[in-house]
RNA sequence: GGCGGGAUGGCAGAGCGGUCAAUUGCACCGGGCUGUAAACUCGGCGCCCUGACGGGCUACGCAGGUUCGAAUCCUGCUCCCGCCA
């Protein structure tokens, strides 16, 4: 067993609190940290959402801290709980995912692990290790371990059962399976958000059931989505991915209510203690402008998924934006052949000094061909509504000529450079 | 196995024979004000034709039926919930 890195008590203090909801029992992570002993550091996941969001990057960045002590994180690949779906959503049904469906899956989101958790450091296990060999009197032995009342504390399957919301009996299955991956990979500590904790206690004792010494169940707190009202989840949309943009990722972290600015330092950023204490202090008295605060948030979170370069560069593009309503910089271009288009709504295409243009089409058409509306009827409001600028001039009529180098600018956010596929 | 209740737009939840593309709230989109914050305010929120007025089509679990006309009534089916066994 390789041997880790004794922190200081500085450290411990920051790899104990720092955000972190809850470790149990406190005491005997401190003293595993203290023994100098590598840990075996579990996390699992269901390779049926690949996208993963700053809200993953919370327990991620722990699990990094950690491995930089020398602890070895073991990632489970889910290929079995996905196929029941963690309970803790909403009662959807998910479809049943192919095996490439799922290997494509865990790539996807294994890519993204790694740009936080380090690789070298990492072992990869695939439930099919173990439960490929599982038999129904594997499975009955494992669900006897259990009372119905035990899973019933679990406040999801509780809640649903009392607002009379259907519980699939194979839904309770999913906490075992998941505490049975803990036994399989003899985890010293295991991971997840506090959404996770039943399902993590239920690993400790299926561990101790089978002899080994239980799990140290390690929590981290749910990071709130930008909407500010609900955990960040990508069903939501409230969600920053780790793979965003930069400029994308700079904007949506701009958009945040004030009041998660504080939360946001604390749990994506390594700024101290002090001064994440200080901003809050700050927002909540407003004594400073919290838009300030916020900008230094989005310049951490993008340096930190991209680079210094990408976030100045953001905010540059974001001031310009959005600050002074100027066209950003990059504008997506969007090439549309002119004259296929011209003889689709029967226009004749026209070369004025060598630009060409259409006369006479119809704007709403045309948004909706590009993509800038969901359908035609959705353009004519928007242009109603005065939400369409073209080449800086708002444009409340459906008539409109289509232009080689066009822009596009419907409500704040979106914009298209219109570009001549021809020749 | 028996009895009862229910299935409506992203969600919640009205409607119970024409005036219903369907009240309302939330969510969402757009305008205004801003800090792409909050609050506020105004408008919108199935698809298609139309500059507009207006028109057409598809929708209220699924399949049939009654009727001039059905989300609303009837029959069968599927699924969900509760109580009893």
């Amino acid at each position: 067993m390789p041997d880790a890195r004794v922190p200081n008590d500085d450290e411990v203090r920051w790899l104990t609190e720092r955000a972190v909801a809850e470790i149990i029992p406190r005491d005997d992570f401190v003293r595993a940290l203290k023994s100098g002993k590598s840990l075996r550091l579990k996390m699992g996941f269901d390779p049926s959402a690949p996208d993963l969001t700053i809200g993953h990057a919370v327990g991620l960045r722990k699990l990094r801290q950690l491995q930089d002590f020398g602890h070895r994180v073991v990632i489970i690949v889910g290929d079995w709980t996905a196929q029941i779906g963690d309970p803790s959503g909403q009662s959807k049904t998910r479809p049943m995912l192919t095996a490439e469906e799922v290997k494509a899956n865990a790539e996807t989101y294994l890519r993204q692990f790694f740009g936080i958790v380090d690789r070298e450091m990492t072992e990869v296990r695939w439930q099919t290790e173990w439960f490929g060999e599982f038999g129904l009197s594997d499975v009955v032995r494992l669900a006897a371990q259990f009372t119905v009342a035990q899973m019933l504390e679990r406040a999801d399957f509780a809640d649903r059962f009392a607002s009379h919301k259907p519980v699939g009996v194979h839904e309770l299955l999913y906490p075992m399976l998941q505490g049975y991956d803990s036994v399989a990979v003899q985890a010293d500590v295991e991971f997840g958000g506090t959404d996770q904790k039943f399902n993590l206690m239920v690993g400790r004792e299926l561990q101790h059931h089978f002899g080994q010494p239980p799990q140290i169940v390690y929590t981290v707190p749910l990071l709130v989505g930008t909407d500010g009202e609900v955990k960040m989840s990508k069903s939501l949309g409230n969600y920053v991915a780790v793979e965003d943009p930069p400029h994308e990722m700079y904007g949506k972290i701009m958009s945040i209510p004030d009041h998660l600015i504080a939360d946001y330092f604390e749990l994506l950023t390594d700024l101290p203690d002090a001064e994440v204490a200080e901003i809050r202090g700050s927002v909540d008295q407003h004594t400073a402008n919290p838009r300030d605060a916020k900008m230094r948030l989005a310049r951490e979170i993008v340096t930190q998924f991209h680079s210094l370069t990408a976030a100045a560069d953001a905010e540059e593009q974001f001031v310009r934006t959005f600050s002074k309503r100027e066209l950003p910089e990059d504008i997506t271009e969007y090439r549309i052949s002119f004259a296929r288009t011209a003889d689709k709504f029967q226009r004749p295409v026209f070369d004025v000094d060598g630009v060409k243009r259409v006369d006479s089409m119809s704007l709403a058409k045309v948004l909706a061909e590009v993509g800038l509306a969901s359908s035609v009827s959705e353009a004519r409001r928007l242009i109603k509504s005065g939400a369409v600028d073209i080449d800086g001039d708002v444009h409340t009529s459906d008539d409109f000529a289509l232009i080689d180098g066009l822009v596009f600018r419907v409500g704040k956010h979106k914009f298209l450079k219109i570009m001549n596929a021809d020749g």
